[in-house]
DNA sequence: TGCCTATCTGGCAGTTAATGCCAGGTAGGC
DNA sequence: GCCTACCTGGCATTAACTGCCAGATAGGCA
């Protein structure tokens, strides 16, 4: 309902988040400093850090929300869904809620170019591989034999590695491919291949 | 040649690393400082750090030379076994290559709980797998369309993506369970599920 | 044996990300 | 117009690193 402090929050957001990805685009990430963003878009490193807690959120950040929504999307699917078809909706919800392909683009870049982010990418997605093997475990339905069930793990990780594959060649080739087409032959060399 | 620098170097790396898990399975990694390693240890925090680069690499840093030994066995399978067989057989090589099955517990244990280490773990075999890609596309042979091929890029995913899975349930059963077992129940989920 | 050189080691200062604390300001309700 | 709640900025501090320099130490060589 604090409509004021909300939007000049939001506004604040966007401008810190703009002059940052300028910067790392610019001269990279880890040679631009926390004291350098700060003072370019004209507020202190403290409530900077209270905006985003990590200089890696500042390129990571809605992952978190993103995770959410795919969880919400998956597990809406009909029942009759297999997990592998309701994980594909999952991602192509994703992609349409997604930043502009551009500003994707410009993002991909600097996370498989530079390690600590691309390490921090990889752990954002293991939080939404976790919420998801609960969802996906409920749609295979019972375990076949004794022992613990790995199928539901196995499944969400080898989605999450088809997805970061066709990703990855998407941003090689400067987003002139189609993604989704990337991720099927992607799935297609793995179910289907030899 | 230079015997006894190399290996008062190895006695002190092993005394160092076995300080470092100590520490961390006591109290945990976050909370374990690289002061109070190189105190226990009897070493400077200086000489510390030409032994392990970072913090990280005190738990994530053999995995360099297992990478290698991972290549250069899944390349000299024979020409007429599968991409997959291939990676297999070098995962079965590795297992035995490595510590005691306690030891990569300890290690598996402190990776899992620990959302930065095991986003560094992660990071470390992704090198492993862009090693790996253009050894398995040499296996698949000619490219069956235009545009790039996805597809060994899209195997070596998957593949580690397994190994992760079962390695990740291995430790949560404490090693009670065959990992090779687990590794072959995954890949079933994958390709032949459903 | 005694020196010389290459390498290792430790201490010290400095940088950067990140956190806690406190004083001061600003929006919105009464 | 005041009061409260929240936000903001500055300051100090911590922890992971890094560069620099002086001192020690091992091994080669005369």
């Amino acid at each position: 309902m604090t409509t004021l402090w909300d939007r000049s929050r939001q506004a604040a957001v966007q401008e810190i988040l703009d002059t940052a990805v300028r910067l790392f685009a610019e001269q990279g990430y880890e040679q631009t400093t926390i004291a350098q963003i700060a003072r370019e878009a004209g507020i202190s490193q403290r409530s900077l850090f209270r905006y985003f807690g990590t200089k890696e959120d500042l390129v990571c950040g809605d992952q978190d929300a993103l995770g959410e929504l795919l969880k919400q999307t998956v597990e809406q699917q009909p029942a009759d869904v297999s997990a592998w078809d309701a994980l594909r909706a999952g991602f192509e919800t994703i992609l349409t809620a997604n930043h502009t392909p551009e500003r994707v683009l410009e993002l991909s870049r600097l996370i498989f170019n530079t390690p600590s982010l691309h390490a921090r990418y990889i752990e954002k997605r293991l939080n939404w591989q976790a919420q998801l093997v609960p969802v996906i475990q409920a749609r295979l339905g019972a375990t076949p034999g004794q022992g613990p069930d790995p199928r539901a793990k196995a499944i969400v990780a080898t989605v999450f590695a088809c997805v970061d594959t066709a990703t990855e060649l998407w941003a090689e080739h400067e987003g002139r491919l189609d993604l989704a087409h990337l991720y099927d032959q992607c799935l297609t060399a793995v179910r289907d291949g030899d």
